[in-house]
DNA sequence: TGACAATATTCGAGTATTCGAATATTCTAT
DNA sequence: ATAGAATATTCGAATACTCGAATATTGTCA
């Protein structure tokens, strides 16, 4: 595979490698919002929500649409909300073995990680 | 959704968040390897493969096996093998109108928070 | 036109990532 | 025990990211 693809995948990862830029795209699931109403819905800054529309404008996985005087942001290629879909069963699968690890971390004392 | 969970979800994406560990986690998809073996076929140092292993381990989106002097790694969930499907699909689908970006940005330097 | 609402950009400080060089660890074989 | 091979970690400098404050842009309406 090429490296300019390559390095194509990993800015759209990159994209996403933010905790608020995935508040905001799985907001957009549903269809597109203004860039008000999703500052509304998450509850961030608005030059930090900009800024983060930004970066999923400038990764191509959001585009946006002027309607007068807002803004109209949506998912641009539903191959990402599958991504996302597949991701959550890979999370939840992932999440429960987290959390029996932590459950049995925080039943033993603190130690030097030996086995037993 | 929690927070938490979306902070664990924007660290899988921050795993994936580089051109090097993309390359490492497609070189896996046939099977593990071993360090040396993904050293050899990247052609990257050592060192820096070591590192970002490290991000793909602490990430638990790869798990190793020790075999005597060699260590084996292999990716965790076959979920996300799915995923590089369904991206691979999705960046052919952009890659249409995408190609003119792409020289552009392998064309000129990467300038970014540039000196002031 | 001027005031105002919605959104975007710039700035600077703090933090995190990335790299190669150097060093450390772990395992095997003698 | 010692050497050597495979892999991991530490270090420091360069680069990139993130945030809120301040400012700029764009569109609407009276």
């Amino acid at each position: 595979m090429g490296d300019a693809l390559r390095q194509f995948k990993s800015e759209i990862f990159q994209g996403l490698a933010h905790p608020t830029r995935i508040a905001i795209v799985e907001a957009l699931r549903g269809g597109e919002l203004s860039a008000g109403q999703l500052i509304e819905r998450l509850g961030i800054e608005q030059a930090n929500a900009s800024q983060h529309l930004a970066v999923l404008r400038a990764k191509q996985i959001l585009v946006n649409r002027k309607a007068g005087n807002l803004v109209y942001y949506s998912i641009r290629d539903k191959a990402l909300i599958e991504v996302l879909d597949i991701l959550r069963r890979y999370f939840n699968a992932q999440l429960s073995t987290t959390v029996d690890m932590l459950k049995q971390a925080s039943r033993e004392p603190r130690r030097s990680g030996g086995k037993r």
